[in-house]
DNA sequence: TGTACATCAGTGAACGCGCGTTCACTGATGTAC
DNA sequence: TGTACATCAGTGAACGCGCGTTCACTGATGTAC
């Protein structure tokens, strides 16, 4: 058997990140999959070796996001495995709001990059987008259940959720920068309000 | 001259009209001006009479929300101009973040339903973004103003306007309607907090 | 160790299609007389 | 009031282009002997 399967494992992942940068600056529509494979370092042609159609492509990239190393996730931002509490969840605010994370578009999540394109794409598009979004309030509910909470500490890291991927989406659309960088800040600002003072 | 100018108006409001709710629901790439002259009872040629580009267009169609009549904007959700204070405040989110308004596709703000359209749009269609933007955080704002805020008002402002279009752009993604919904309510009972008891 | 072979990842030309835009036209309408 | 005319909103065929996808092929590689 020539050319080993972890070969072929290797050109789909190089395929399926060189798409995911791509996607996450300029949306599926734009992007052409000749385009996606020259970045790739191959053709046209070979993409349907790896793959049924784009549509199944952007499912996979939006999906590959789940697998890259939370520390390096979002640039110049250490998150601390080994926090814990409300620590963690400030942590995670802090880096999931950072300038660093707004400006680094083909490293952004894509929750924030790609919420209109999935909204328009298939189901396995829609998990894979749904499945981020529960990783991420996961994060932040087991660092508020920690705390001294009131039983709701599902519903408010939804909400912080929500005021994270929101914040995001806004600065993103917004020209202006120094208007772009208030509605961060203020974003995270209240973000840390409702996650409360560290306390692990 | 024949043909009236506010015949032309009208026809140009027309179609501004109809690509707003095409828009709104497929996004821009995917619908064509072909469908929207069609959908305004027009044929293809007709559209450069009233446009330059499909992309200015859009920044109409992007910009036409503002003008909707508030009362009515949001569906089964009535605004009553009268109202101030945190009252005012609270009926906005109510609407804003009503199970109507996330149902109502066609109809619903564009902040919501073309953040990642407009992200990649000239800047005439980012301008009218910001504008729509601005208006529903000015409406927060002023409801904040009036109460016995300390002075964070227009930051409390921005983050509850991210924590609504985040919160609806989430559940318009979300293929679970049960959890679309959790995520709606999470996102409307933590803005209310923010913005506190009814004082109008 | 060396060689003939089979596999299949990758190539690149081609196909069919729909798009945004252009353009020569048409015919309904307001105006001048 | 009636008519000839000029205007220009609207028509629909056509253009050029780039896309997603298909397909016959090629040649680098692992295996069998």
């Amino acid at each position: 058997m020539p050319f080993t399967a972890e070969h072929k494992q290797r050109t789909r992942q190089r395929i399926v990140e060189c798409a995911r940068e791509l996607f996450n600056r300029r949306g599926f529509e734009d992007v052409s999959i000749d385009e996606i494979m020259r970045r790739a370092g191959l053709t046209r042609g070979g993409f349907y070796n790896h793959f049924k159609t784009k549509e199944e492509l952007f499912a996979e990239a939006v999906s590959a996001y789940l697998h890259f190393d939370p520390a390096q996730r979002w640039k110049n931002v250490r998150i601390d495995r080994t926090a814990c509490g409300t620590a963690l969840g400030r942590q995670v605010v802090e880096a999931y709001l950072s300038s660093a994370h707004l400006d680094d578009v083909e490293g952004q999540c894509p929750l924030i990059a790609l919420p209109s394109d999935t909204a328009r794409a298939g189901p396995r598009a829609r998990q894979a987008y749904c499945n981020l979004l529960q990783h991420l309030a996961g994060m932040l509910a087991s660092s508020l259940d920690d705390g001294n909470n009131d039983g709701n500490a599902r519903e408010r890291s939804l909400a912080i959720t929500a005021l994270c991927v929101g914040g995001m989406v806004l600065a993103r659309t917004i020209d202006d920068a120094a208007f772009a960088d208030e509605v961060r800040r203020a974003a995270r600002a209240v973000a840390m309000e409702l996650i409360g003072p560290s306390s692990g």
